[in-house]
DNA sequence: TATGAATGAGCATTCATTCAT
DNA sequence: GATGAATGAATGCTCATTCAT
């Protein structure tokens, strides 16, 4: 009670990274203060400015490290790419997706312009890498759109279906769509067998 | 707006009603001020209360229009009914669509009841009405997280290709999908050939 | 309803200083705005400026016409006087007495300054008068305070046996009250019997 | 007050106590504004919201501590009473006594309450208690009244001979008086030789 | 290092008052 | 003469941020 906390700068600030982020996924960047997340991690609200200097600075750092986890790592095959993204959207039970935090504070100019690179660093560039046809970049921000809608009306609007689906339950409709989308041209072709339905629809367009 | 528009109360609340949509729209809620919304409009902003009570009120009020003008009417064939919704998604350059401004604000709870209740009632249960399978609910989510997408995409996150797109580049695309999404015993399906791919697709699920 | 009142001047103004008279007596000055005045009168609030100027020019104009009613006509027995404040203070079953306002205003200089004229005029002057003693003035101001805290108990503090009181209970103690403050040397004394019960009260006690 | 008193909770609290009794007693609540309080504490507006949450809570805090400084305490004669009220309505040189502040704020209903609760509990109740007749009510609310237009004359309108007066003066006053209005049967009366002092006084005044 | 007292800018809202019709 | 649209000053209150200890 003397020493209330360990005074370990460390445990201080994971703690108050973490409780930022979920503020600030959960309420947007104006509608959070600095008080309540600090008050959620245990601490002083001072000690968000020592740390971090800034709300915003906090904002920054809070949604950064799981920007990171959430690009995707070069090494598995290009073919599960859009299959691991799926996972990446329906992963989060928890609210505070950095999207969808990038989303809710999208009045500030600079969240939209990171919500934007976000979105190409980690979606579109991805997919866009697959493809070789002329509006392959128009195809991947298609299949970049679907995700990112599935992801606001699971954690934002809360559809009843969505919000209780699990990855299996949209697995069949998400390869039929990434099929249609990605097409034919992709480097998903050869990969082979459940594109089978892609490829026939492909066929057709 | 060259003219200081005097004295004219129908004037100065239509001009209040555009200004307060589309600071809505860009800024959310929180992050618009009614001081700001009053200067865009020319007028002072203790008008706003004089008029509409409350900046509460007002955002209600300058939602509230387009709402009405987005709900599907019901004359027309159930069949076009997606195409409109895409029409729909599409249509607006400017930026202040409703969804975009309770997206935006969505910290406040009011507001996510809101687009939840929207989205149900614009989308849907429109396109639902179209399926009989015991997941249409599923599949008309996934559709409408799609168009969802696209809006945040356009207005938002303003990705290049999609907000350069127009409805005819996005047409082809969207009929599959469609075809996927709603599939087999979908009241689309007498309509014809193009469905057979989304019919095998479903076959295979 | 094109005519909707009869654009009668005086009837307006009336109508004004009574809706004025009660809202100020039950308000105050600050508490009062001036837009009630006028509803409750049925007239728009614009006509208090032009008929009155301000706010301020309503409040004293209200206040004054019952001021001259309340000054004490000159005719009648000196030995009166003490009988007439009492009803007047007894006599409002209605809440807007002027010094009720008075009070209720007297965050206001100006207010406080009336409120002392008017007990000055009104109560001590006369009370005053009929005495001799060096101590006249703290022997009158003591009754006024009497009469002035009976006014404040019953309309302000709402105290319960003073409020349901009539003059008929309050007289015997008011009278040997008079007799003991306004004592000996006054000029009720000669006047006589009345104040035998005071005396014969008193030695009872 | 000369030195700026910094980064102390308890003088802070103390000074913005004290600047806004007097300001709540001078000019009453509306009057009030909580910037003027916080200048005359020589601290910052916003500490007012930080220390009592809003004006409210800095008006009851501000008059609560007198109030119980009023309220009688058990111990003492019974026939102290009387005089002991007295003394508390003639001590205050200070404009700034709660029954004042609460007169002054009297166009709310709360303080309305309030103003009522504490006159009976402080002066009512116990002279009442002194009492047995069946309008011993009544005859403690005239005394009540009486001290209460006192206090008004005083700090309020400001009457020349009662607001130089002091206890002296007044006491021979009040002794015959409460002798009138507590009357026969009152616990006073066994009290005795002060009384006949009363009567004496009143011969010969 | 960490605590909490202090601050100033900003916000929604109200009100008396003026101006144009 | 009378209506209601327009205005600017002020108020209670919140928040990010800084300063002193």
């Amino acid at each position: 009670m003397t020493q209330p906390r360990k005074r370990n700068r460390a445990a201080t600030t994971a703690g108050l990274l973490a409780a930022a982020r979920a503020r600030f996924a959960l309420l947007g960047y104006d509608a959070t203060n600095v008080r309540d997340i600090a008050q959620d991690a245990g601490v002083d609200a001072t000690l968000i400015f020592r740390y971090f200097g800034s709300k915003q600075r906090l904002f920054e750092e809070a949604l950064a490290p799981i920007d990171d986890q959430d690009d995707l790592p070069p090494d598995g095959e290009p073919e599960d790419i859009p299959t691991r993204l799926l996972h990446s959207t329906m992963r989060q039970d928890s609210v505070d997706h950095p999207l969808i935090a990038l989303l809710r504070s999208s009045s500030r100019e600079e969240c939209r312009e990171r919500l934007n690179t976000q979105l190409y660093d980690t979606y579109v560039r991805n997919l866009e890498g697959l493809l070789d046809q002329p509006d392959r970049e128009l195809r991947a921000e298609l299949l970049t759109a679907w995700l990112l809608g599935i992801n606001v009306a699971r954690t934002i609007a809360h559809t009843p279906a969505l919000s209780n689906a699990c990855v299996d339950d949209i697995s069949p409709f998400f390869d039929q769509v990434t099929a249609v989308l990605l097409g034919s041209g992709s480097a998903l072709k050869p990969a082979g067998a459940e594109q089978t339905a892609g490829t026939a629809a492909d066929g057709q367009v």
